[in-house]
DNA sequence: TTCACTGCAAATGATTTGCAAAGCA
DNA sequence: TGCTTTGCAAATCATTTGCAGTGAA
């Protein structure tokens, strides 16, 4: 269930013009997917091949440009962990799974996940966000 | 101080044995560099340039070759986090501290860490491991 | 019309790998 | 000696980018 922040009622040029982003083709239906899948992390690989596969046109280039954009305007977290990217489509999810025997990383279900102390930042910085990685292996 | 499960007192050569890796040149100098070092953390290019520097003599290639190796042997930790591989020297830590702006990981000092509960792993799988990044920028 | 966006193909750059030469036991 | 490791250069591969064509307002 991704996007928690933007109502699913709220048709999407609407969200993006919210967001300060230019509706066009392509970038409606990206988010029309993101608000539909059951997916909270997805990488721009598969992305992508689901969208070709239900028969939209846009090609790959486009889904790592949008999804960095939309990462940028805060509908998606960008994040680097394993060897490739992965966009987390709550942007208010911490505590993710990480499959080290697949590479695929997961939502740590609600509940299962405690709050985390922060600690404080160092001088000169300060904390945008924390993920809790729970590297998981297949038995 | 990297390596706490290696006692430093213990010259290299004997901890790789232990470790059953066959003592060569290039692996002596890189764990004697990995117990010298104040960095917890390393990436690959990093820490060769500092080797080359102090005039040791091993190519990049066997510096990433290396690491992999040692971290699968338990005497470093690979993190995978942002756009490049980092090695955390002691595969205790758990917290890192993520510097967006920099691109760099570094520890979160011991007692600024406070420890964290487990969730319970899905069916299939088990916890093999747990990072807490937190995520900073300069201001 | 104007300016932003898209698609393609090429570029990038960190990491890995193949293979011949060198090192260890 | 026989087997492992190293260094170099080339290969890989996810991601980004340049640019000409297309789309939105």
């Amino acid at each position: 269930m991704g996007l928690r922040q933007a109502p699913s009622f709220e048709p999407a040029p609407q969200t993006l013009r919210r967001y300060r982003i230019l509706p066009t083709r392509q970038r409606i239906i990206m988010l029309d997917a993101l608000r539909a899948t059951k997916d909270t992390h997805i990488s721009p690989d598969h992305f992508h091949r689901s969208l070709t596969t239900t028969g939209h046109k846009l090609s790959l280039a486009t889904v790592y440009n949008t999804l960095n954009q939309f990462a940028v305007a805060g509908l998606v977290r960008r994040i680097g962990f394993g060897e490739r990217i992965w966009f987390c489509t709550d942007p208010t999810l911490q505590h993710h799974f990480f499959n080290e025997t697949q590479g695929t990383l997961e939502a740590v279900p609600d509940g299962m996940a405690p709050p985390i102390d922060l600690p404080k930042a160092p001088n000169g910085t300060e904390i945008c966000g924390v993920d809790v990685i729970v590297r998981l292996r297949n038995i």
